[in-house]
DNA sequence: ATAGTGACTTTAC
DNA sequence: GGTAAAGCCACTA
């Protein structure tokens, strides 16, 4: 059976990007969170955190990435539609404190020099 | 190849 | 703090 919703070769390479980002976010210790530029530049992408976020939600539907330890520049969940609602969810679960759809970065920001 | 779009970021008012 | 505009990258039609 296919295990993955690869469509083609260039699909392939793209997934290359992917896999980065996806490991970046995975390296993302738990209760902390981190934004699409930060997990974009740590993936090797220095401004592609909108590829970040495009990529992510055609993505992250099975692949198991902690998607939701990942948000805007200013701890702001970007993320639009009722997806939302479980990106506030699954970071409280994390220890995360969710406040008015914002994470204070000062406590739970990510910094990848850990 | 051009135009439109998006889970982005920064600067300016 | 909110809104607006420009810049940025990659995807899609």
């Amino acid at each position: 059976m296919t295990p993955a919703r690869i469509k083609s070769k260039a699909e392939l390479l793209q997934d290359v990007r992917v896999q980065r980002v996806l490991a970046t976010i995975d390296s993302i210790p738990k209760g902390s969170v981190a934004s699409y530029g930060q997990v974009a530049e740590e993936a090797g992408l220095p401004r592609a955190a909108r590829f970040v976020g495009s990529t992510l939600r055609r993505f992250t539907n099975n692949t198991g990435v902690p998607w939701h330890r990942v948000l805007g520049s200013d701890g702001t969940i970007r993320v639009k539609g009722g997806i939302a609602r479980d990106q506030v969810k699954l970071l409280r679960a994390e220890g995360v404190t969710v406040k008015n759809g914002r994470v204070k970065l000062s406590e739970c920001g990510w910094d990848p020099e850990e």
